[in-house]
Parts: C-alpha cells; structure tokens; sequence
DNA sequence: TTGAAAGCGCTACCAT
DNA sequence: ATGGTAGCGCTTTCAA
C-alpha cells in the first residue's frame, strides 16, 4: 500500500536516514564547500526519500528573519490596490521575499492587526489611511510609506497629485469652465488631499472658489448622490465618482460635457469606456518601488541607516470627451 | 534624550524586569485564570516598558502552527482577482489567519514558489491555472481549489459556467442570432473551458456549431484582435476581451448590437458603461468560501478527514444592449 | 570534512 | 500561583 509521504520530516530524520549529523544535512542542503560530492549526494537523497523541506520556522528563527514582509492597504476595491498589490509582490519575488497582505477596510483593530503583522515580516509597507503615524514610528521593523502622507523618518513613495490635479483645472479653465464642484473628501486620504489642494491653486486667481462636495467613500454611489448643478466643471477624486456623476447627469437629463464638464482620476478600464477624462498613475511602479526602497532598509546596515528618502511619481493628464468640446482632432 | 524602544525584546527580559519566569510571562500575557491580578499587572507592565510583542517565530514554532493561510493566484489583472482575494482576506482574519499571496502569473518557478509557500502557512488555496494536480496533492498542508477543475482528495470552489454560458447563448438565439463565436482560449482556464463548453452544448442541436477563436490572453487587445465578421453573435470568455471587440467594432465600423452582437462575463465597472451584456460573479464569495473550507480543514480532526467537499456558486446573467434590440422595457 | 552543542523565543507540562 | 525545563526545527560556531 503506497503511503502519502506528507513531509513532516524534521532535519533528523534526514540526518538519521544519510547516516550523517543534522548540522551536515544543513550544509549538504545549502552550502557548497563544506561537504564531500558524496555525503551531499546521500543527504540530498535521503531528503528527497522524505519529502524534506526545511522548515521555514526552524530556519527563520535560526537565521534570524522571516524573509517577508507586508503590505496594509485599506482596500481592495478597484483596480487601483490590486495594480500597486501586484508590482509589489513582483518585485518582492524578486528578492526571494514572500509577501503578507492586510486590508486595513471594515476592521475596527486596524492598528492591533498592524503590529500582529509586524511580528511576521521584515518590513511593512503602509499605504494611505490605514494607520496613525505613531503606530508607523513604532514598529520594530522598517516601513516604506505609500500613497501617504510623509512620516518623519520613513521612506515615503507618492505618485503625483497636486501639480497634475493643477493642470486638470487648467485644461478645463480653457475649456471656458469657470465654476468648479470638486467631489470626494480630502480627509479620507492623502491623495485625495493633494487633487483638492491643486484644484485650489488652480482656481487661487479665479474669482469663484471651487466647491467642495464632501463625500462618504470613492465609489460609483457616492458619485451618484452627489447633488448636480448644470453648467459646472464636476472634478472627482477617482473614476469610480467621476462615473457615479455620470450616471447620475444622465439619469437628470443633464448632458456631459455639454450641460456639465467631468472629470476622474486613476484611469479605470470604465473611464475610457465612459469618455472619461481622467488621470493616469503609475501603479505597478508604486508598488514596486516600495518593495524595493523596503529590501534595501532591510538589508541595509543599520549602524548607518540612510536619511529617509522620497519619491513622487509622475502621473498623467488623459483627456477625453468628458471634459468639454475639444476642437476637430479626435481625442480618445 | 528619548529612546525608540524598537522592541525585540524576549520573554526573558520581560521575565526579569518584573522579577518572575518566563512561563509567568507567557501565561500573564495570554491565559487567565492561572496568574494572580497582581503579577499580571506587574508583567504587564514590564511588557509595556520594553514594548514586547512576543516573536510570531517562537511562537508559532512552539505552537506547532502557522497562524497564517496563503492564495495562490495567476495575476492580479483586472478586478476579478483582487475582489476574491479581498473575500479571502476579510474571512481569514475573521480567524484570526494572516494571509499570504503569491502570483505565479509570469513566473518561471511557480512549483517551487508554491512548495516555499506551502512551509509558511497552515494551509493553502490555490486558484486556476496554477499549478498541476501533483503539486497540489504533494503538498504538507490543506489545499482548497479555487475556479479550478476538481483535484482528487481536494475541497474545490467554482462558479457556475457551463450552464450559465448555455443560458447566455439561448438568449442570444432568442434575439434571432444564428452564428456564434467564441473568442477565449479554453485551455488558458478551467473557467474559460467552463463557458466554452456551455457555449457548444446550447447550440448542439443548431444547424452550425460556434466558432473558436483562440487568443492568447483574456486581454483587451486579444479581443482588439480577434478577427470580426459581420452578422455574428461573439461570445467572449470575459468583458475585456468583449471590450476590446467592442472596440474593434467600432474601428471597422460596425454597429453593436446591429451588425455584431457582444457578450462579456464578469460584469466589471467597464461593462456597464459600456451596456455590455454579461455574467456577474460573486467574486468575495468564491474567496470567503475557501477561506471558511480551509479553514475547517485546518482545524479539523485529522485522523477522520471529511470527504471532499465541492460547491458550485451560482453566477447571474446581466443583459444590457450589446446581445440585440430588447423590447420597449429599457435594460441597463 | 564532519559532529556536538549552543542558541533563536516561545509554549506547555511537571513540579512545587 | 509560580518556576523549571523540555522541546519546536533549524543555523552556526567550536572542536576534532
């Protein structure tokens, strides 16, 4: 009767097996230079008889890391997180480093799940709103921060959005746009915040501010409640909004850009199906490149740690009809 | 001059500092009813002075388990992904499981990457076109089967695809479409042949049966690409490649649903901006299921291991403008 | 080249 | 109620 040989084993099972010491069959396993041709050989099949593989446990706690680390995010609603998720897990791959994901969303011990992670991994990256600053600078290992605010001391990676949020309103002040409604709430995180502070440097020498329709979430509902007034430029924190106003527009009769100018953020599969005018950031690239500015404060030698570093990635203005009438060129 | 108190402290420091061993500690930390009030607070403290958090490492080492599960999954394009891994995580940590993900999607040592991930967690769900059968079935630890073909011995989750996509093309043919083809690669995903098969069996008894074309991704561009033809009803393996024939479409000039009739399946954000006819699917559900299976695996009683378990999830036709003229009720 | 043994940090059993 | 201690599975000196 064949059995399932479901490993189990433990180093000395292998070593009994070879005939050898464990400390061999950790070398003969891993090493090079420290073992006979031979003695390798009789390791390598006595564990490959076994079903062997090391236990990651035993040799974290040996060595002294997990060869992990983390990301927090909010959530994982759109394709946004999920983009940032994957260039993240990519490039971790690439330093043989395996990667624990938490959403922060609908928890009410955000913090708690934080610091459990903590303990598992060798780094942690923290995206937007998740956590306070001081649960961040109170972690026992190194964190890039992304898409958030800086963190004193903390590695930070941001994709641009003030000074293209800027050039948005610009674009739809030549338009003939003059009286704006930005919809979202910059307190729900730190991107949202800088699209609201560039539309008001945009708007600083206009003489109709711009309006602020806070809103409970980014999604497709809290676009459709938003209240509409015709003849205004609607600028949304993200797509998913930006659709809710359209679907609600038309539901009203109102006709986009014609009676209401809109406009998104992140570039969804839908905005461009919608006619979206809308922004476009380098998501992968996010994710990576806190994967990466996170294995070299790991690796790094910590008697010496680097001053904290910053990045902003640029992002980029895609327009399309939502905005207004453009002139005979089509723009898609 | 303030001190970060960048924890890694032990048990025993802890032990010391509040004058007792470090089996009081572990117990003041965590049980109950075993330690006076008066140690438990002077642990406590001590805890708190030194910023311990006790070593996932150790403990889980001692513990005999993980405390964490993992998702193996081929990408992360697209929504569909992203929203049943957010199920996952969400019922996982309802378990108090971390969660670990792990993209096989452009990887040339997915074998290996999963077994490396098999030593981490206590269990493991694997989703589609992966890994082969004889990797999961050598594993040490629980598997789940997500959206993949049932693995002998394995708890297995799906969506309804075959029928559903029968029920699809009998609405097609309601709409007096005859000809049908079906762009997708069946061999890329158990899903895709799911709805491939459903396809050839609801058009068994007409006179012709569906055409195949096979792309090579379930990309926009691959539906760009697809060769069209007048007067067919194109059935494609999921919304972007249906988006990206509805762009195609419009390039050559063709009317939809007039000239082409288009189906998607996924029913994402785009899709309904794009009135395209589709199939929802309950995405969080399919990942919170094989997280609640996994976890039952994990903690059942292993010397009387239940009988594979296997749900199919029902899934939900979306009819909007892209299968044909509907009557006067306006579908969206 | 190989073996013995000391940790790594914790839990849980056995004494007291 | 508390302490002592034997593991958990591995890596890595230190000796031989």
């Amino acid at each position: 009767m064949a059995m399932k040989a479901l490993s189990k084993a433990t180093i000395y099972q292998v070593a009994q097996l070879a005939g050898v010491s464990i400390a061999t069959v950790s070398r003969a396993l891993r090493d090079s230079d420290l073992v006979t041709a031979q003695t390798r050989e009789r390791v390598q099949a006595a564990a490959r008889q076994l079903n062997f593989t090391p236990s990651r446990l035993g040799r974290s706690l040996a060595e002294g890391r997990h060869a992990a680390n983390g990301i927090v995010f909010p959530d994982l609603v759109g394709p946004y997180y999920a983009e940032v998720i994957l260039g993240y897990e990519a490039a971790a791959a690439g330093f043989g480093s395996s990667v624990l994901i938490l959403a922060t969303g609908g928890r009410d011990d955000a913090e708690a799940a934080v610091r459990e992670l903590a303990g598992r991994v060798d780094g942690l990256t923290v995206m937007g709103q998740t956590v306070p600053d001081e649960v961040i600078t109170s972690l026992a290992v190194p964190v890039v921060a992304l898409a958030r605010d800086p963190v004193p001391g903390v590695d930070t990676v941001r994709a641009r959005n003030a000074r293209t949020a800027k050039n948005l309103v610009e674009h739809l002040l030549e338009h003939g746009h003059r009286r704006f409604t930005f919809v979202g709430d910059p307190d729900i995180a730190p991107d949202v915040r800088g699209r609201w502070d560039g539309v008001r440097q945009a708007l600083s020498q206009q003489q109709e501010p711009p309006h602020l329709v806070r809103t409970p979430g980014l999604d497709l509902e809290a676009g459709e409640q938003a209240a509409l007034q015709p003849g205004r430029a609607v600028v949304c924190a993200n797509d998913e909004i930006a659709l809710g106003v359209l679907l609600a527009a038309e539901k009203a009769g109102l006709r986009v850009p014609e009676d209401l100018a809109v406009t998104g953020w992140d570039d969804l599969l839908a905005a461009r199906f919608a006619g979206l005018t809308t922004v476009r950031q380098p998501m992968r690239e996010l994710g990576a490149t806190a994967a990466r500015w996170l294995h070299r404060r790991i690796t790094e030698d910590t008697d010496v740690p680097a001053a904290p570093r910053r990045r902003v990635l640029a992002t980029q203005l895609v327009v399309r009809r939502s905005c207004g009438i453009h002139s005979p060129e089509v723009h898609r």
